[in-house]
DNA sequence: GCGGATAAGTAAAACGTTTGCACAACCAGA
DNA sequence: TCTGGTTGTGCAAACGTTTTACTTATCCGC
């Protein structure tokens, strides 16, 4: 059906293994068979079939995104486009392609996990975020495939992982709110067996401790990447006797949710509760009031994390832990001088 | 190396062959027989090699989707994520990958199609935006390649595509505003080259007609699909003799830079200019005042697309073109009657 | 004008599947 | 017992590449 490399061969009058060497810009192959040779590719509009070419090469040229489940699926919401972005530019520059494959349930994940993997389908793989114990972690550990985490792993040592130094983030964040002469910090927090979750905690309490600032468990509320989680964490949060009046919330969107909340409840941002956030998504300085928040370099998370992923192919040296450096963006919701016109 | 279909008919004492019937699950291959295979397999843990299987069977249960270029980026962004949930829902169930690939011009991405398309990588295609005299689509065409758009074709007849009744949409936005009474209606445009804009526009004029109010064109601004754009748009429509005191906005991003220029320009949302949008993202109920807008299903149009395009791919019998319906959803900033407390 | 290097190309096996064809065994009906 | 159909399985070709090992032709120094 399609044009191949034996039609070519006949059309040039060489043999296949010529055409097939002219491709690879063997050495050995003249520049006059070689001339000769492209011609006819580009008169048949030849272009070659990559499943053969797999087949025997045992590499793909494509890597493999598992996207998170449902439970997830918002938390990376503009994150995630972001982040692709990044992973794209650097593919597309690389000639690489993008597999993305998802899973409802644990089991259904891992099943696709060993179905790309075992059935040659990529030749490595990003993975979005870290749990602890991720058997899909283990797996390809022992399988030995090339995989680059974005966060870091909590059971192996030596995992190729591109970060942020989340602990110094949240402490920067939680430093500023101190700084604007709050003293009563809360924190609005995501899943707490994610690794970013622990380490956001931990620069926010590092920080007050060093303050001599007082940390409330009542000021501290779990949550999933929602805006309904930072909605519901007003309700909770802010009907104690003494509610807390300024916040560290963990993602741009559970922050949008916060502010909803806070605005029901008729506190003014940031007059009454002064806020600061993580990501620092597009639409975060839309909102009223704009949002401080930490810039993470999420186009580079994506960025490097395929550059470290597309070395390892090629097994290149790298150093296995990249840390992506991080910006807090000032914006009017963590201000205590800041008085609406 | 890696466990093979020989391998498993060795253990098991049959032929390769009957391996594969046993996986194709041929009908006439004995239960005594599948069994033992099956069991063969799972010890082995075996898993089918695609390259393979794709090499003969000419299928990849893969469908691609290309990527907005750069100056499209911002277009789709808060679209992107919630259409590819509805994108990947689909093809999870039906146990298909999907392939992401760019290009950083149309050159190279007409190039990265022809790429994929010809070298056997995928069964389908998903096309995000539909532009005049798009060479993409003449290529998939022409080729014979099973597509489904989002949007709908200027050039072709017959495409299957995902759309919403974008005249329709607009018509009921339009609408609205007339029965808040309103008479004096403005409308903020995207690029004009683009279908959407082209029906949005033609709804907006057909509710106008219909109550007999005035269409001006000082009243109509085009643009793109940037905050920037909106922002921009109020210098210029606002300082007219008569400004209108409504306006229909192409999209909501487009509408947080018209609520940011009012705001400057000193006129109240929606008290002096009331305001209706489409996309309804997540963002517009949390502005000042909260947007109406356009609900038009972004994860149905995912959904929808896939399963379109997996019918065709399985050769079963479709409606070329499916609408999505649309639902205005009425918040604050389109109320004549809305007084802030 | 010969031996041996070197350059340029070919033939054929291999990659791991699917599938058309052949065939043996069995069974039912006459 | 024969005929003809059905059932279960194996053989080998095919899919479109890459690559190893081999064949020629050419060239060079002596």
């Amino acid at each position: 059906m399609s044009v191949t490399i034996k039609d070519v061969a006949k059309k040039a009058g060489v043999s296949p293994s010529t055409v097939s060497r002219v491709i690879a810009e063997h050495p050995r192959i003249s520049a006059k068979t070689s001339r000769k040779v492209r011609e006819v590719m580009d008169e048949l509009g030849y272009h070659p079939n990559m499943m053969a070419k797999s087949l025997v090469s045992k590499t793909t040229k494509t890597i493999g995104v598992i996207l998170p489940r449902p439970a997830e699926e918002l938390l990376l919401n503009f994150f995630f486009y972001e982040f692709m972005r990044g992973v794209m530019a650097q593919l597309t520059r690389a000639g690489y392609d993008l597999l993305m494959a998802g899973g409802n349930n644990e089991r259904e994940e891992l099943e696709t996990v060993t179905r790309l993997v075992r059935g040659g389908r990529i030749d490595g793989l990003l993975l979005l975020y870290s749990r602890i114990a991720d058997p899909i972690i283990a797996f390809l550990h022992k399988e030995k495939v090339p995989f680059v985490l974005i966060g870091r792993s909590l059971d192996y040592e030596n995992v190729l992982s591109v970060d942020n130094d989340n602990v110094q983030a949240a402490y920067d964040a939680t430093k500023h709110l101190i700084a604007q002469g709050q003293r009563r910090i809360g924190f609005v927090s995501g899943p707490t067996h994610l690794a970013m979750t622990q380490d956001r905690l931990a620069g926010y309490t590092k920080a007050l401790a060093e303050a001599g600032l007082p940390f409330k468990q009542g000021w501290v509320v779990e949550g999933e990447f929602l805006l309904e989680s930072g909605y519901r964490a007003m309700a909770s949060i802010m009907s104690q006797p003494e509610p807390p009046t300024a916040l560290v919330v963990i993602d741009d969107f559970v922050a949008f949710g916060v502010l909803k909340g806070l605005a029901e409840l008729g506190f003014r941002v940031p007059q009454d509760v002064a806020i600061v956030s993580f990501n620092n998504i597009a639409l975060a300085e839309l909102t009223m009031p704009p949002i401080t928040s930490v810039d993470i370099g999420t186009y580079q998370l994506g960025y490097t994390a395929s550059q470290m992923l597309l070395s390892t192919i090629l097994q290149e040296q790298i150093q296995p832990r990249q840390l992506i450096p991080h910006r807090l963006v000032i914006r009017e919701s963590s201000l205590r001088t800041f008085f609406p016109v």
